[in-house]
DNA sequence: TCGATCTTTCCTGGTT
DNA sequence: TAACCAGGAAAGATCG
């Protein structure tokens, strides 16, 4: 059904949001842990924020029951709504001192999935990143994702993405861009630059070389994610 | 205010 | 010849 495996993305919700969810649906515990390309799960701090890898449902072999739900009737619905949320972007918190204080992976419902109220995209994510006042989190709405995370999104979301990139090596986060031009033109839309094009959009692809994001790979229109690139990594469970 | 970072823009030269 | 790659340089926007 799908040419792609997605890998585990987070969610983040309060403690508030995650006890009330609980109390009403059966959360389905892994049955070993999780292996996360990040460390860094953790409960957080004073406002009680989790952060909960979770593999949909649906792609977990474990879960027949899933599986045929995804079949039936409601597919639509609930398959964009996975692609929806595998456009997340996986931003995570860094703070080392509360790694000793994991939290269970669980495997959210597809009500908890589906209810908007916990449910925060990439822009959302990053304002939870650290309190932010008002001020900040209006630049960061500006500021919106970066190109990176543009093109990992697009690679994990393949109801947007219609073949404009496609992985090329999956596991080692190899990946081709098959429609350069609309490639840039969906950055240019991204980034209200309607004077985008492949040649601006590469020239940025290549400073993440500096960086560590992307590293170089042989190959026309091929780039890799680097170690610090994250977000796109498939889990041991799948 | 300032330095860092990210991105854009323009450019030259090389490769496919 | 067109499309793409590589990378230098500069500038603008945003952030802490």
């Amino acid at each position: 059904m799908y040419s792609q495996q997605p890998s585990a993305i987070p969610i983040h919700c309060t403690l508030d949001d995650f006890n009330d969810t609980a109390n009403r649906t059966a959360f389905t515990l892994l049955s070993k842990p999780m292996v996360s390309d990040r460390p860094d799960i953790f409960h957080g701090g004073g406002d009680a924020e989790f952060i909960f890898p979770f593999i949909p449902t649906p792609f977990h072999p474990a879960r027949e029951r899933d599986s045929l739900q995804m079949m039936d009737s409601h597919f639509a619905t609930e398959h964009n709504t996975f692609t929806g949320l595998l456009a997340t972007v996986t931003t995570y918190h860094s703070n080392t001192e509360q790694l000793h204080h994991p939290v269970k992976p669980v495997l959210p419902s597809i009500d908890f999935l589906m209810s908007p109220k916990r449910i925060k995209y990439s822009a959302d994510l990053k304002l939870q990143e650290k309190p932010l006042n008002h001020r900040t989190k209006q630049r960061k709405q500006r500021q919106g994702v970066h190109l990176w995370e543009f093109a990992r999104d697009l690679l994990l979301n393949p109801m947007e993405n219609h073949d404009i990139l496609q992985w090329e090596d999956r596991r080692a986060g190899i990946f081709r861009v098959i429609k350069s031009n609309i490639f840039a033109q969906l950055w240019g839309t991204q980034k209200n630059n309607e004077g985008m094009n492949y040649e601006k959009l590469s020239r940025a692809l290549r400073h993440y070389y500096k960086t560590g994001i992307l590293e170089r790979v042989d190959g026309r229109l091929t780039y890799k994610f680097g170690d610090k690139a994250y977000g796109w990594k498939e889990t041991g469970c799948l």
